[in-house]
DNA sequence: TAAGTATGTTAGGCAAGTCTAATAAATACT
DNA sequence: AGTATTTATTAGACTTGCCTAACATACTTA
């Protein structure tokens, strides 16, 4: 009887792993967590037996692995952390879509959620501040890109006249352009700005809980067949909404990229 | 007679704290590193057999324990990769001194050098850029500090005209302005932007090894009472440069902060 | 329904890393 | 110099996490 309070990065993985598997296939094999883990099937039975100790999955041998509430609330924690970090390294770094997920699944079991959570606010500062912006930050993937290449006191000159001109142009436009929508307006791979939350229901609290609060950015990551369960990602966390929960969620739609 | 080819967690932070010791304090004695580490004597002195085996330290019983030069090597790439990320989070992400300490020491051992270059690019791109600036990143952290508070709608209008202002002042006083230094002038603490690199002599191929280009960081850590050995950190490398080293690097002042 | 195959578990072993208790060496103090 | 104290090492044990080989169960299919 063992009582360590604290799971190790092993555990965190194969949990991680069990929660995709059910997300995607519907249920998690110890084959299919073996073979994502390139680890034996003997490891993974060993693994499920230290996490059905802990509470944290409904194991019994020859069954099928399921994930106690505690599992999962634990491991949604480092599905988040290892989304967050790879989209850090991806989107604002510029690293490459499988590096950077490789070494997010190292950094996940290093970072707290402090430090996440400031990471998610820096990005999205990062994009959507109109002094930086998607074009600046993609400006600085570009340049990595080029390496030693120009370093950019030219293009820097340039850069500016871009920003002042995309200001004013923004200024001349006003304020009404934004055309309001609501979340169940947008297509997957859209993004917008929360600009408010009808009505006061569960949802409201639930993301309310997140620290979403007007401006921050939201994208439809997946519509159902039907329109109804939609997925989007919110603050680093996946949510998946009810068509009518969506439309109440005010957002200024944003240009991609 | 094992070889394990990559080094674990737990012997680059013996590493690591050995190197940093000696740096210190000249010696790196066990009870020391195992006050450090929050580990027991005899934990070291495992380490230490483990590190000595691989060629990393020499060592023997009762001894005085250096690095080798392989070993120094891996150390200061450890501790650089700590360096970096911590000041990352200090002054990108504000966050804690504490917290950013033990977090990069965790992180530390996951980041590639890939990753941890592009992080040191995009921390002198977000830091240095006209669009962005020391202002901009301290904005964010600002932000960040008073939470939920204002959902900078209005603060970002300010900042924008800030920003406009600033740059129209940046060019009416044109680029004589930049009051040219070499590094030898600039006092600890002060910050500079490679201009060039006068003379060609090791140095500067030493340097030049390390991705630094015009416009690159660098900062002066601390001159020795003569002025003599200069520590600088470019890039997140530390270096120790001669006074006639340092006197060939063309810098332009950065403003504090 | 009776193989035959795929999947999962047990048994046994090993390496890394940590600990405590006991011992040895080095150093500091009369 | 001789004892006390500090510092370092050895010995032995334990935990975690991984492996291979052998066995058990479940699913497939003739
Ligand atoms: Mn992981
Ligand atoms: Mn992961
Ligand atoms: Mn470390
Ligand atoms: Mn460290």
């Amino acid at each position: 009887m063992t009582r360590t309070e604290t799971l190790s990065e092993s555990l965190e993985d194969y949990l991680e792993t069990i929660f995709l598997l059910i997300r995607e296939k519907a249920v998690a094999r110890s084959r299919d967590i073996a073979e994502r883990l390139k680890v034996s099937r003997p490891s993974v039975t060993g693994a499920l037996q230290a996490l059905a100790e802990r509470a944290l999955v409904n194991y019994e041998p020859y069954g099928h692995v399921t994930l106690t509430p505690a599992g999962e609330v634990e491991a949604k924690r480092v599905v988040r952390r290892h989304g967050v970090l790879k989209d850090f390294m991806v989107k604002v770094l510029s690293i490459g879509e499988a590096e950077a997920d490789a070494t997010a699944c190292r950094m996940e079991h290093a970072v707290s959620k402090n430090v996440v959570d400031r990471l998610v606010e820096f990005a999205e500062f990062v994009e959507t501040c109109p002094r930086a912006g998607a074009k600046w930050v993609h400006g600085f993937g570009y340049r990595c890109q080029e390496a030693a290449a120009d370093p950019s006191q030219q293009s820097c000159e340039r850069c500016i006249e871009q920003c002042l001109t995309d200001v004013k142009k923004r200024k001349q436009k006003g304020n009404k352009t934004i055309a309001s929508a609501t979340l169940k307006d947008l297509k997957p791979g859209e993004r917008g700005q929360i600009e408010r939350l009808l009505g006061g229901g569960p949802v409201k609290r639930r993301i309310a809980d997140m620290g979403v609060i007007k401006g921050s950015l939201v994208e439809v990551v997946r519509v159902a067949p039907l329109g109804d369960p939609i997925d989007i990602k919110i603050k680093g966390y996946h949510l998946s909404l009810r068509k009518e929960e969506a439309a109440g969620i005010a957002v200024s739609r944003l240009p991609e990229k």
